[in-house]
DNA sequence: AGCTGGCACTCGCGTAGACTGAGTGCCAAT
DNA sequence: ATTGGCACTCAGTCTACGCGAGTGCCAGCT
């Protein structure tokens, strides 16, 4: 569609477009690039992209910037691209050490993963169905309140408080929490929604206990279904000077709900970066979107991503979001 | 210190510029009070409280805009004050329909406060010394990690995973569980840090599985001993035009470990509300505090807290701040 | 046909000057 | 002690203007 020339121009404007913020003009795309033209003819050539539609003007006379479509056109034309040495010891260092908890070891790696690119990250840890259960308790907390706990392969640990319906003595919960235990141990979360209690099998009351401890996990393990650690968010406050926008995509990030329906809809087009309006997002007008999946075992698990500024660094922040992901998959497959 | 006339000059003066965030002259001071004197005499006294530091002047020729002694004559001088309505239903809704998880209490009473006083809310919950323990369970994950649980009373989880030291048999941790169960229950995690494995009574790799478990939970314990929940961190950008002092406070905001060093600093000088360099941090020089601890059982169990800026609605935010504090005490002592 | 140098034109930006108006400080009078 | 009056200050706004980066186009060259 674009000749070799074409695409070489549209490149330098993109990138020298994110070095400097600066509407580009001809003659830095020559000082630029080495394509060994005039001026002239690269002015010749940004009136065609521009009415391609990959350029536009802020106004006469001024240089260009590069529209949606021209971003687009550069993201999918550049090559892999290398994480810059002081990046990629960052990561190196962080999975050197990296252990625990794995939404600690979540959260962390979004903090990471925010400072190696400079703005915002934003992991999403989908719970998975098919992670089994270990081990479930009851523990009595007071005379009226006792705690659904359950421990899954993953370690994660999903719990919840509930009321006593019944008066139940301390020995009853404790042989409540041991049938419990011996019922679901080996389940999966996903399998629990169509799970029956057996009423013939024990006395009544403890049956609606049992019922009632079901019931209260599939609720926890649902409200819990999706951690999302989203850091940095300040670092993304540098890159936006009208405060009222900022304010719009701050207040999005901390919707949960909303950005993981984001990046799950921006995995789902099998997109790698979004920009701008891809995002399906008005307030990411300005913000682009660079996603890529993690598996555990083979099985997606989740979704890292990195939320910047349109004019972001593509090719260095493609290159972490990819080292990262892959990283944090060997070490969730492996830990 | 002050006589009626210029305590009341102060008053309309950092009202008036709460409101409109302009500096205010003196003919705004005679139309705002009853004080029944020309905007010559306001004058005179204006000057004076300048001397005296309460006021200042952006430049020759504006109108006053009140210091921070200035700020802190007026939150000092104020009445209790009154919660408006439509902020009154909100709280009152919440505490209403308020139920389950410590944590996601938390989370969501911090949620709410920031929504009553629209700016940001800090919620700061302390993992109690004196909350007891209700259960221990080691889980194995894989043959390499385990995972070991403790419930407290309050109905708050400690996890951490640990690597599996020695070649244990899920007999061997089944039983190291229990043992550690029935060692820990009731005790406190403030006594657990001199805690001692009586070697004899055990086979030697089941006590160094104790040991380790023991550790795991302290260090755990220690992690998670600070819960924070910062909440509408977006409603801090509207109050802010300079992007740079913005993205300080925000970036502030993330940092956990200030946060609560924060909060409890001003707690511990017995302030209720910490006015800009009050709070003892220079990117807050622009912003104020409003701080009130929560009680759980008569002991203090936590803080909650607004930040907001500096020209903020004191008398609102001291009422919703404490209304919220009561409430949440109320709550989580009979909970 | 494609490229280039030249040239007129556009228009944002920065500077400079003038004006406005809110607000002050001071003083003499009450 | 309070006040009306008055001269003064100065940020913000508007206008004018020159600068310069950049464009679009054309005629000529390869």
């Amino acid at each position: 569609m674009l000749d070799d020339r074409k695409s070489a121009i549209l490149r330098a404007v993109v990138q020298t477009y994110i070095e400097t913020a600066q509407p580009v003009g001809s003659s830095h795309v020559v000082e630029a690039t080495e394509i060994g033209v005039s001026p002239a003819t690269v002015r010749n050539d940004m009136t065609l992209l521009e009415r391609e539609g990959y350029l536009t003007q802020p106004h006469t006379s001024a240089g260009r910037i590069p529209t949606e479509k021209g971003y687009r056109f550069f993201v999918d034309n550049i090559g892999p691209g290398e994480l810059g040495p002081a990046q990629a010891r960052q990561v190196g260092a962080f999975f050197a050490h990296a252990h625990g908890e794995l939404e600690e070891m979540l959260k962390a790696t979004s903090r990471m993963l925010s400072k190696v690119t400079a703005t915002t990250a934003v992991v999403v840890g989908q719970q998975a169905d098919t992670d089994t259960i270990r081990s479930v308790q009851l523990v009595g907390l007071s005379s009226t309140m006792y705690l659904v706990v359950v421990v899954m392969a993953s370690g994660a640990v999903v719990k919840r408080t509930v009321e006593r319906s019944a008066d139940l003595s301390d020995e009853q919960l404790r042989a409540a929490s041991d049938q419990l235990a011996k019922l679901l141990t080996g389940s999966t979360l996903g399998a629990l929604g169509r799970f029956e209690i057996d009423a013939a099998a024990v006395e009544a009351p403890v049956a609606a206990l049992l019922r009632e401890s079901v019931g209260a996990i599939v609720t926890a393990a649902g409200e819990t279904a999706e951690l999302v650690y989203v850091e940095g968010a300040s670092r993304i406050a540098g890159a936006f000077d009208a405060s009222a926008t900022l304010s719009d995509v701050l207040s999005l990030l901390e919707q949960q709900l909303t950005v993981v329906t984001l990046l799950r809809d921006v995995m789902d087009r099998g997109l790698t970066v979004a920009i701008g309006s891809e995002t399906g997002i008005a307030p990411l007008a300005d913000c682009s979107l660079v996603v890529a999946p993690y598996l555990v075992g083979g099985e997606q698990a989740g979704t890292i991503g990195v939320l910047g500024p349109t004019r972001m660094n593509y090719q260095e922040t493609l290159a972490a979001v990819a080292v990262v992901s892959q990283r944090l998959s060997k070490l969730l497959t492996e830990g």
